[in-house]
Parts: C-alpha cells; sequence; structure tokens
RNA sequence: GUGGGCGUAGCUCAGUCGGUAGAGCUCCGGAUUGUGAUUCCGGCGGUCGUGGGUUCAAACCCCAUCGUCCACCCCA
C-alpha cells in the first residue's frame, strides 16, 4: 500500500466527483458557446521562459511553486503554472492576434508546487477565457455576465459574490507603487514582518494583511483610485454602467491585486464564504501589456480563470444520485444469460438515451436484483429459464407500485418506449 | 516554506490506567430452490500509516518519517 499512494496534493477523481466535473464542463462549453467562445488547446508544458517572462520573475508563483525541471536535451521546461501565457504563446505563434479579435477558452490541468489544502492541489482543473483585440469595457462586462450565467446555470449564483477594482495604466501603477512604497517604508517598522517583506516583493499585497496593527496604518496610506489615469477611471466607470445596466451585483474592494504582475485596469474576483480560506473560485482581469511582454505586437487581452475543483466542492452536496442506471437485466441459468446480452443490445439500439446495465459475472438471482435495486434503475428486466423458453422478457417496476409483466421480446423495445417517453 | 489536528477492517469510527483489537455500514451465504424493503442468523475482512526506541508487555508513551486535514503564506 505505502508504494502506490498518489503523489502529494494530486487527487484522485472517483466517477462521483468525475460526474461533477463533467457537469461544470458540460455547463461552461454550453455558456461559453452561447457567446460565441471557441475552445482550443494547448500543451501542458512550456519553456520555462515563457513563464517567466510573463507571470513576472519576484512572484511566489515563479520563484518557489513551479514544477520546472530539465529536458532529455538541457532546455528547462515547466508544467503550466496557469494558462494565459501558453495561450498567448499559441495565439502568437498562430498569427491569431495580427489584427484579429479572439475569444477563446480552454480547460484542463496546472501544476503548482504548493502545500495542499482544501480546494488547493498541486494538480488543479482550470477553466480558463482569453478575449484579444478589444480594449473597450465592454468586453470586459461581457465576460463578468458571462460568468454570471455560468453560476446561474450551475446553481451556485447565491453563493458567490463579485468584487472589482482597477489598477489603472501601467504607468499609474508604476506612479503610485512609489508613493506606496514611500509610505510604508517610511512606517516600516511598525509593519508586521510579512508586509515589510512584502515592501519590496509586492507592495500592493500589504493590503491584504490579517495583522491588526497594519491595517490600522493601512487607512494612511496613499490610495490607487487616487492615482488612476483618467482613461483608466473612464473605463472603469463605463464597466460598472454596463453592470449596472445588466443587474450584476459587485463590490467595490479597492484591495484586490491579482498575484501575476501582469494585470492592468480592470480585476476581479468571484469569491464565496464556502470553502474556508481558498475563497475564490474565478479570477482574472485586463492584461493589456502582456502580448507585447511575451513578444507580439501589442494587443489588448482580457481574461479570467476559473477553478473547477473548488467549485466542485461547491456543488459536492448537490450531486446524491448521478449514476443512477435505467435499467438494470437480470438473468437465471445459462442460456439466458447469454441472451441477456444480446437483449440489452437491441434495447439500446432503441433507447440509446438510456443507461442500461447488464448483470455480468456470477450472481444468485436475488442478489442480482438487489444490484438492480442498488443500482436506481427504474425497471429490471428479468431473463430466466421459463422466459427463454417462452421467447418472453420480464419486466419489473422497481420505483412504481405495478405488477411485473411479461413480454413478448419483440413488443419489448415499444414498451419502454412508452415508459420512459 | 511556517504552525497545529489526525492516520485502527473497503467506508465511518470506538478502543478506559500500557495487558496483545471492536461496532455500525458495505460485501458474501442462509432463513426464502426464480423476485429488490424490513427483520433475524452466520461469514469474509487488520503489518493499528511506516521505521526505530522505552517496557516483561505498545493501537496507546518517545523519536523519526510519510500521508492527510486546517490555518498561515500564496492563489483558481
Amino acid at each position: 500500500m505505502v508504494n502506490i499512494q498518489a503523489l502529494r496534493g494530486m487527487q484522485d477523481l472517483l466517477p462521483e466527483q468525475k460526474e461533477i466535473f463533467r457537469f461544470i464542463e458540460a455547463k461552461a462549453r454550453q455558456v461559453f458557446e452561447c457567446y460565441g467562445y471557441q475552445e482550443m488547446g494547448m500543451p501542458v508544458l512550456e519553456a520555462t521562459h515563457l513563464f517567466k517572462r510573463a507571470v513576472g520573475d519576484g512572484t511566489d508563483l515563479i520563484e518557489k511553486e513551479m514544477y520546472t525541471f530539465d529536458d532529455r536535451n538541457g532546455d528547462s521546461i515547466t508544467l503550466r503554472p496557469e494558462g494565459t501565457a501558453g495561450c498567448i504563446r499559441v495565439a502568437e505563434q498562430h498569427g491569431l492576434l495580427f489584427n484579429q479579435i479572439q475569444r477563446l477558452w480552454y480547460h484542463g490541468p496546472m501544476f503548482r508546487y504548493e502545500r495542499p489544502q482544501k480546494g488547493r492541489y498541486r494538480q488543479f482543473e482550470q477553466i480558463g477565457v482569453e478575449c484579444f483585440g478589444m480594449p473597450g469595457a465592454d468586453i470586459d462586462a461581457e465576460i463578468l455576465l458571462l460568468c454570471a450565467r455560468l453560476w446561474r446555470e450551475l446553481g451556485i449564483d447565491k453563493d458567490i459574490t463579485l468584487e472589482l477594482n482597477s489598477l489603472g495604466s501601467a504607468e499609474a501603477r508604476v506612479k503610485y507603487r512609489t508613493v506606496l512604497v514611500e509610505y510604508l517604508t517610511s512606517v516600516k517598522d511598525q509593519l508586521d514582518e510579512d508586509s515589510q517583506r512584502r515592501i519590496t516583493s509586492n507592495p500592493l499585497r500589504v493590503f491584504d494583511s490579517k495583522v491588526p496593527q497594519t491595517q490600522q496604518l493601512l487607512r494612511h496610506a496613499p490610495l490607487l483610485k487616487d492615482y488612476l489615469d483618467d482613461e483608466s477611471k473612464q473605463h472603469f466607470q463605463q464597466l460598472c454602467e454596463q453592470l449596472d445596466k445588466c443587474d450584476i451585483a459587485y463590490q467595490l474592494n479597492p484591495y484586490i491585486v491579482r498575484g501575476l504582475d501582469y494585470y492592468n485596469r480592470t480585476v476581479f474576483e468571484w469569491v464565496t464564504s464556502s470553502l474556508g480560506a481558498q475563497g475564490t473560485v474565478c479570477a482574472g482581469g485586463r492584461y493589456d501589456g502582456l502580448v507585447a511582454q511575451i513578444g507580439g505586437k501589442g494587443t489588448p487581452g482580457v481574461g479570467f480563470a476559473l477553478g473547477l475543483d473548488r467549485i466542485a466542492l461547491m456543488l459536492q452536496a448537490k450531486f446524491e444520485h448521478a449514476n443512477a442506471a435505467d435499467i438494470y437485466v437480470v438473468s437465471n441459468g445459462e442460456g439466458a444469460r447469454q441472451q441477456a446480452l444480446w437483449v440489452a443490445e437491441n434495447v439500446r439500439n432503441a433507447l440509446p438515451q438510456r443507461k442500461i446495465v447488464v448483470h455480468c459475472g456470477a450472481g444468485k438471482f436475488k442478489a442480482q436484483l438487489k444490484r438492480a435495486d442498488a443500482s436506481e434503475a427504474k425497471l429490471a428486466l428479468i431473463l430466466g429459464e421459463t422466459e427463454v423458453t417462452n421467447g418472453t422478457i420480464g419486466v419489473k417496476f422497481l420505483r412504481d407500485d405495478r405488477e411485473q409483466i411479461s413480454v413478448n421480446v419483440a413488443d419489448l423495445n415499444d414498451i419502454l418506449n412508452r415508459f420512459f417517453s
């Protein structure tokens, strides 16, 4: 046992859980398609420097969370820790961004070497959406509308709230950053240890500190919104108006700072209180400078990623009987056993949407019916020696108060069709 | 990377002061020779996470290690 465990932080998805993931993916696909977004795929492995260049060298993600190792030829490669960089690489490499507009989405595993926790795994499933070539606030609003619709489809809209902020232009942010660093440095010895460290690593993050004394000091800190450039202010205002118009509730949170360096202007998080400390279920924002930073021609972009694992945790309680069968076929005796598979095939031809399970292998008749009951099937089809010789099949209603009936093989599909319609 | 909780049957867990391991559920068989509730009876099932130490004796105490959970950090 000891040697065959999953690697630390890697989740095994049992059928019950996988069902939830499939549900989320299906809903996402349906919603994204109805907004005209196109699915794409990309490799799990990329050159290490792609992520370094895109995400920012000083970030925790780059410094200590990447699965990086040497390829056999000595090149440094990395299991993708996020999707945006790779998506841009694909789009650039195949010319999707040259004077074009794109609405793209993808899904798949991401990898970060972190300490596992509820809702946080080393391999985690993410759905990403990226839009290119649209500088206006309308596309920012669109992806938020798209998110909101997805939450409604998933039935979790009541449990999630939207938090919004604007980081301004890159220039405004740099200007603000220096002012903030100045202020923080002036009170440095009164700050907690983490916050002191963050002055150099990511000063905006200091606002996230939970230490009361630090929070006290932050009250007098300069605020980002006072440093926003006019265009960014206008952009943000348009976004808010658009959301108001479409009845999307949101909360302004001046302290949202995405962990990755590439964001500008709009940033947002969809959060829930139902998952403990890992409450962010979906997050994203605008990254107008990123494409150029990776090496392409400057193209505006907005996007977000949602954490499938976390949403799956939220949905868990609602998935009790997702794998129920419709029909369970039991048989008694050698001849009947052979007949059973054949009968089931014919039924599947006639009712391809139905889940039909045939009892295979050994098993007493009584035990087979117990299995039928446990499968949550509505009907049991019964094949015994009597049925085989008479050319009939027993149809037993497992969930209704009805007598078992005996039908001719030739009439079976009609009867089943009527029952399930 | 830091701090804390927890690892006992397939699952959920009990196990007193250290005295050599138990229940419920599941599964299998029977009561009922071909009919799924319930009930009753019987059965399968254990390296007590792993390795070391203390002891006449360790699931229990000590050390290490792995895993897991929670929080920090960080983030989806």
